[in-house]
DNA sequence: TACCTAATTTAGGTATACCTAAATAGCAAT
DNA sequence: ATTGCTATTTAGGTATACCTAAATTAGGTA
């Protein structure tokens, strides 16, 4: 069967590579190679390639591709990758406010079930969570028109020398490193003051109102946006 | 590659095939025939004989099939339909209860979450619903240790002459149905006042204390089961 | 016992989404 | 302009879960 004549081709597969594309694309929407997809998916090259072309040709393409130049989200793509970051960021807030997961757990549900809700359970656990705007790792949530609202912080690993800074959001990806950063008290709205350091080297912060120092490294410092002031 | 080595071999189509074999059997757990479960899965005889001699010939056997004789479930096989239906069953009362769902939109949405939930999201509706016993439609749910709890009822289409029953579960198969009763008040819980009919005519009962009769058709009262008194 | 029919199984395909290995294309340094 | 390397694509497979059409079988009937 040919899938559904009305673009509604989703699947957990497509999904996942329109959102990796959404997101190795960043705010400018940059073309994303194939090899950084097959990274960020863990599937070889190759297969990429092969769904880019399929997404490519579908009757409402997904992605625009041009061969060896990489893709970008069309705006079927866009919006089909926004809807499913909402339900995903949606899961994760609903999951932690109302279910009381552990915030290190919530990713991995929330990357599963983000593909299988109904749009009666997005409105449903929105309404309940009153519409938030921003899920527990402080990532926006787009709108439910597909609008993702801009928010102006920095990358913790470009601060250069000491200042003050709010933590933004933290990367939800990997939950050891979460569990780590929860413990040093490095989560959403904590205040971080920076004694020392760089990228290269890593940052030597002090957290909240903490008496230690805590040490973050150039890889972690990666993880971690920051907006000036505190 | 293999699909997993420690009987992990789960999927959402052979989740819907053993949950299909459980029910099919009924309490008794007899064989099932491959032409009722083609039926009840809405796929082709040949497809489920395949899938039947791929679920017998796995490492752990999930069903126990003999050529021309049906099957049924190996104790593995039952374990999963149970834990699936266990899933089913919590989602259900989970979206009534906590998301204000109708009821008859909580099956479909069921269907489909209860093969991607984690153990810690069963744990944790279980938990946030206070280890509820019944689901909406007034089936019971499967124990986390995989017990189903026998409960003494007879099916409306049963009863012969007049006489007064409480409603004990409604079929959640079919939503018009199902919001067809609701709208009479047939719903679990109710009581039943029987004036006349048979499985062949169909009925004609009371509801609780309300003034007119209501039609119940031959083919719905299979789908209704009562307990005697009120 | 031979026959008939309905249920079931076998055989041969399709589509999705992967993979490995073998081309090929882009591009930068000689 | 060549060379050489890496990124990317093509070619040829695998596994799952379906399907249709063509056997085959189990039983019941004559
Ligand atoms: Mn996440
Ligand atoms: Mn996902
Ligand atoms: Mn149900
Ligand atoms: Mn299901």
């Amino acid at each position: 069967m040919a899938a559904g004549r009305r673009g509604d081709v989703h699947s957990e597969s497509i999904d996942n590579y329109l959102k990796a594309v959404l997101s190795l694309g960043g705010p400018e929407e940059q073309r994303v190679t194939s090899t950084s997809l097959a990274e960020r998916l863990g599937v070889a090259p190759a297969s990429v390639t092969n769904m880019l072309q399929k997404l490519a040709a579908a009757e409402t393409p997904l992605v625009e591709y041009e061969r060896h130049k990489g893709v970008r989200l069309s705006a079927a793509g866009r919006r089909r990758a926004l809807e499913v970051v909402r339900h995903h960021r949606l899961i994760e807030t609903f999951l932690y406010e109302v279910l009381d997961y552990p915030i290190e757990e919530v990713h991995e549900e929330a990357e599963r079930l983000e593909h299988f809700i109904s749009e009666r359970f997005e409105e449903r656990i929105a309404a309940k969570l009153g519409h938030p705007k921003i899920d527990p790792h402080g990532h926006s949530i787009p709108t439910m028109e597909g609008e993702m609202p801009r928010r102006e912080s920095i990358v913790l690993a470009e601060v250069m020398g000491v200042g003050t800074y709010v933590v933004e959001s933290v990367s939800d990806r990997d939950a050891e490193r979460l569990r780590q950063l929860e413990a040093s008290g490095i989560t959403v709205g904590a205040r971080l003051e920076v004694r020392r350091g760089s990228a290269a080297e890593g940052y030597t912060v002090r957290v909240g109102r903490g008496l230690g120092d805590v040490e973050v490294s150039g890889e972690t410092a990666r993880e971690i946006r920051v907006v000036v002031g505190g």
